[in-house]
DNA sequence: GGTAAATCTCGACCGTGGTCGATTTTAGAA
DNA sequence: TTCTAAAATCGACCACGGTCGAGATTTACC
């Protein structure tokens, strides 16, 4: 029987993620022990740690699966034909909803994984580029009906969009905002970034006209 | 004497933060611990909890600090007639350098202001209201050359370049970026946000023709 | 089955951030 | 100066995250 191991491996991480999530949505993550984790997964504080190295990789887990799991869910909700904008709003408020219904949570996450320790490099990287997989068609498709420039790398667009949604996010963290002006900020900083932030020439020959 | 308890405290705080300033820098934040600070400040370690609440807020105090003196220090450094962008470039730049410079503080240092918890609610917005003063006038100057749009709020226009900074941040602290990359990184999201992502009148006829 | 090596499990242990109440210092009235 | 209330100082103490080596369990070979 070389399988056991694994077998019994396999068991206890499950063991050990459930009873993370049930104990995470419960108490949060800081009020929830290792010991408290352990018990709760049936086993021993130290063997927690032959399983995740740190508390925050516990998290992470947490996080990989619930953001992989909003992520596809969203996806479903766009409608492939509706402005970008639109389909924009419902993805970025869909996660949205995800941190506005548990604070801290939503904050140690958006913590970890905008400014991620190098350890975690390898997590974060993976779950990004799933979802950058995920949006990248969404955004082709604009790109094809001349919504999108077409000679900025997708990347790039990606990143800019994403770049304005932790922009919003952090003003209602800071209590610049309250949760139900994100929307609107959001959608006036997405729409900022599609018309841009320069005068057109329209633009600037009615503020001339003006300056006279 | 009314005044020698006020005296007191004046010096032992400012005791403390020197304390912070020489031990953070010379082994990083995580690795200097309350006892070692209060120690280095000529006080006990409990005294430390009547000055400042969690340790966190002593790291608060330290990032004001080197927030302000090099913002401050940006500013003139920055010609108020050239092209926006450079201007942009030379303060989000400096940061970054500050940043670069030592990677963890500057992780610990994003994670808070990005995403502060209530408590530091206060000091973040003061430390944020205090630069938002600073690059109003720059962005408003940008108005009156015509370089700006004169149709949006200011504070909107300051969120859309921030969150791009951010974003350039984040994709370093990712590993997506190197340190020599960030600042193509970013003059490539701000030339996009002046621009628009949206294609122009002429860039859709462009493509529309190239359909048929 | 027997046995030795490899692997996994465990909780006592360490250093840390933060608390608390006993003790010392200061302010101000008598 | 003396006395008392208020405020500041202190380090023993607590709970926690994380380490470590002793002991238990599994594997692989005979």
């Amino acid at each position: 029987m070389q399988g056991i191991r694994e077998q019994k491996k396999r068991k206890t991480r499950s063991a050990i993620m459930e009873a993370a999530v049930r104990l995470f949505s419960e108490r949060g993550f800081e009020k929830t022990s290792i010991e408290q984790l352990a018990r709760a997964a049936g086993i021993g504080k130290g063997t927690i740690y032959s399983y995740f190295q740190t508390k925050t990789e516990i998290f992470h887990a947490f996080c990989e699966d619930e953001l992989d799991f909003i992520h596809s869910e969203l996806l479903t909700k766009t409608n492939p034909d509706s402005p970008l904008i639109e389909q924009l709003m419902i993805l970025y408020m869909g996660e949205f909803s995800l941190i506005a219904e548990n604070k801290e949570f939503g904050r140690l996450m958006m913590q970890q994984m905008v400014f991620p320790v190098e350890t975690e490099h390898a997590k974060t990287r993976e779950i990004d580029d799933r979802w950058l997989a995920l949006v990248f068609s969404l955004y082709r498709r604009a790109q094809e009906r001349n919504e999108l420039r077409r000679d900025i790398d997708l990347l790039y667009i990606a990143g800019h969009f994403y770049g304005l949604y932790i922009m919003a996010v952090s003003a209602w963290y800071s209590g610049r905002i309250q949760t139900e002006e994100v929307g609107s900020g959001m959608r006036l900083l997405f729409q900022q970034a599609l018309d841009g932030l320069a005068p057109s020439v329209a633009d600037k020959a009615h503020y001339e006209s003006k300056e006279l």
